[in-house]
Order: structure tokens, then sequence, then C-alpha cells
DNA sequence: CGTACCATTGATCAGGTTCAATGCTCGTGG
DNA sequence: CCACGAGCATTGAACCTGATCAATGGTACG
């Protein structure tokens, strides 16, 4: 337990005295390569860690596009929020990328946390305002750049995406078709 | 002060006892139309709730375009997160649309309520996640759909904006050109 | 070696942008 | 009370960028 709590220290950011409580409530998941964590239409009953591996959260619209919304890596926490919350069907698919591993705590164990001690309350509200900041910034992202800028906006924040993820689903994330990215990348290599 | 509660309870969603230490809390200002609660590169020192009136908040690029970043109702809590929460300069302006009236509570008070009763984390945390939720569906949008849907949901989701905001400002909102949103209206008005 | 998938490239198209001019409306001052 | 001006919405024309459709090229994996 002792040597769980350094090797995941990077993921949970816990103090040991409440990684004692909180690790024991965990359980694991594999998902092979192309394997989902969730689809369109579930109900998202966990809040999930990424162990190791890489993760996407992709929609598919009414014309049957897909659409990135999200990359997970190794140590960051995700999940559907929208339907852990309010019990909704969820509107993303959460794939695997490539063979990854899960640590999952389910949405009571979380509230039952909440409710034990106020330090969990603050340990969520502290999450949730990170993810608040992050998607801010996505939309401003979104709305102050051109595609172009974009792309190089990611491309200096979060060069291992270009590792892991292949092209098109980068694409859609920025907002853009993969023949376009394609173009720009082209058209920076040139300057 | 009981009046109060009842006054305003559809802004603040408390119980009558937890109201009552709130509400001393707060300060009021008045901000006359084209009035600035907040510019770009001050650094923000309070949570408030619209009592009265209407708010934008904008970001001025550095190519000096105005994109319209939210606009913010009667009842509705807002700040500048990102400054309020890292004490970073922030990147918005929020400006009265009209003259309008704030309840402010400032952040030391916040942090003050956070540490002497719990209730106020779980209010805090689900502030933030209503927050985050916003934020989502704000990325969804723009991530999934045309220029021409995004119009038509946001007419679907707050015909309400329309009364009170000028257009030009509803088009950086939707990531458009005042000229586009005028073309989009004209065509579906004919369709 | 062959297949499947992805990135690239070319040609064409559509829609949003830009620049400029005109119209409209509301608030202000003569 | 009317006339004017400021600011915004609309419209037109030319342009440009990204989307689309289609073909080719490259690479990894069975």
């Amino acid at each position: 337990m002792d040597n769980n709590f350094k090797l995941y220290s990077n993921i949970f950011h816990l103090s040991e005295f409440h990684f004692d409580k909180f690790f024991p409530l965990l359980k694991t998941r594999l998902i092979e390569k192309s394997g989902y964590f969730l689809r369109q239409g579930d109900r998202c009953q966990y809040f999930a860690f990424v162990k190791s591996g890489t993760l996407r959260s992709f929609h598919i619209n009414d014309k049957g596009a897909d659409i990135s919304y999200n990359f997970h890596f190794s140590g960051q926490p995700f999940t559907e929020y929208e339907s852990l919350l309010s019990n909704k069907e969820c509107t993303l698919n959460i794939q695997a990328v490539e063979d990854s591993e899960l640590f999952l705590l389910h949405k009571d164990d979380l509230k039952n946390l909440y409710s034990v001690d106020s330090y969990w309350l603050s340990y969520g509200r502290e999450m949730k305002e990170m993810l608040y900041l992050e998607s801010r910034k996505r939309i401003e992202d979104l709305l102050y750049f051109d595609p172009e800028t974009r792309y190089t906006n990611l491309l200096k924040k979060s060069p291992h995406i270009f590792r892991f993820i292949p092209q098109k689903y980068i694409a859609s994330y920025l907002g853009i078709t993969p023949q376009s990215l394609s173009r720009i990348r082209k058209r920076i290599s040139k300057s």
C-alpha cells in the first residue's frame, strides 16, 4: 500500500492519509486498443483515472462525422460528467487509442467520500475548478484563433499528442478536416 | 432580512439559514450602461451575481477584434475565474450592456465560508460543476455545428439574448462576423 | 506480399470574410 | 417638434480559406 502511494502520487495528488482511504475504493480496468470505456447513449457510473495508455473521447454527430472532444493521457482524470452528474445518456464515446489501464471510482463511492470528510469536497471542488478552467481555455482557443493558430497553439501546449494520436483525430479536435490539417502543416513547414 | 431572503431566493438558491450567513457579506455595486466591472489586465477580487441588468464579457485579441465570450443576465452568477482562482491578470473585459446592479462577494469572504462550514464547499462544488457543464456545451456547440446551426441553437436556447444584445456582439459569440449573422438570418427567414 | 488504413495532394466548390456603401433607428440638441 | 448625427444592420462585390470529392502515395501489420 505504501508502495502504491509513492507509485501513484503523481496521479492522485493526495496526502498518504487520504490516499489510504481512497485507493481501496478503486477498481482497475484494462481496455485493449480500440476498446470502449463508454459509448454514446450509455450512462456513466465511474470517475476514471488513466493508469497507463491513452484514450480519446469523441462524438458522432447527426451527419455521421466523428469529432474528437478530448484526449486522455496517462495520469489524467476523466469522466463523462454530464452523464455522471445528472444520470443522462452520455453524448460521448470514450475509446482506447492504445492498450490502456484505468482506475475507476464508482460515483456512489465518490458521494460517500463527500459526506464522510469535507476534505473530499475540497478535492472535488478543486478538480471541478481545474476542469472548468481547461474548458474555458478550449472555448477561448476556438473563439479567438483561426485553424492555423489553433494548430500551432496545440503543438506548443501538447506536443505529445502528435506522438500518439493519428492526425485525423487531431484535426476534428481542432475543428477542421484531416485534409486541412495536412495543408496547414505543409504551409508551416515551408515558413 | 427575511424580506431579502424571499426577494433573492431565485438568485442564490440557499436555505434561509445559510442565506442569513451569506447575504451580509455581499456588497452591491451599480454599473451604468457601458461601465466596466473588469478590464483586461485587472485582477479580479470578487465573485458576482447580477441583481438586475445585463453584462457582457469579451476579449480584445491581438488583432484588435472584440470577441464576446459570454453574456450575464439578471439572476446569474459570474466572475473571471481564471483571475479569481490563480490571481492572474484577467483576459476578459466585463462591461454593462445596460444599467446593472451587482451583488459582490469578496474572494477572501468566499474562502472563509469554505473553511467555516462544509456546506459552502458543496455549494462551491455544485456551482463549479454547473459552470463546467455549461462550458462543455459551449465547446460542443462550437465543435459539432456550423455557424448557421449555432445560430438556430442559440435562438432556441436563449431567445432573450436577442432582445437585449446588439447583433454584432452575438455574432462574435457565435464565432462569425456581423455580416455573416445578418446573411444567415436572411437565409433562414426565407425558408 | 498484399491489404488496410492513413496522410497527402489536386481540383473544385461553398460559405464566411472583407471592404465599402446604403439604410435604419434612436437619442440629442437646436 | 423636427433635424441631425452616431451607431448598428443590411446589402453588394470580390476574395479567400477551408470543405468536399477523388486519386495517389506511404507504411505497418498480418
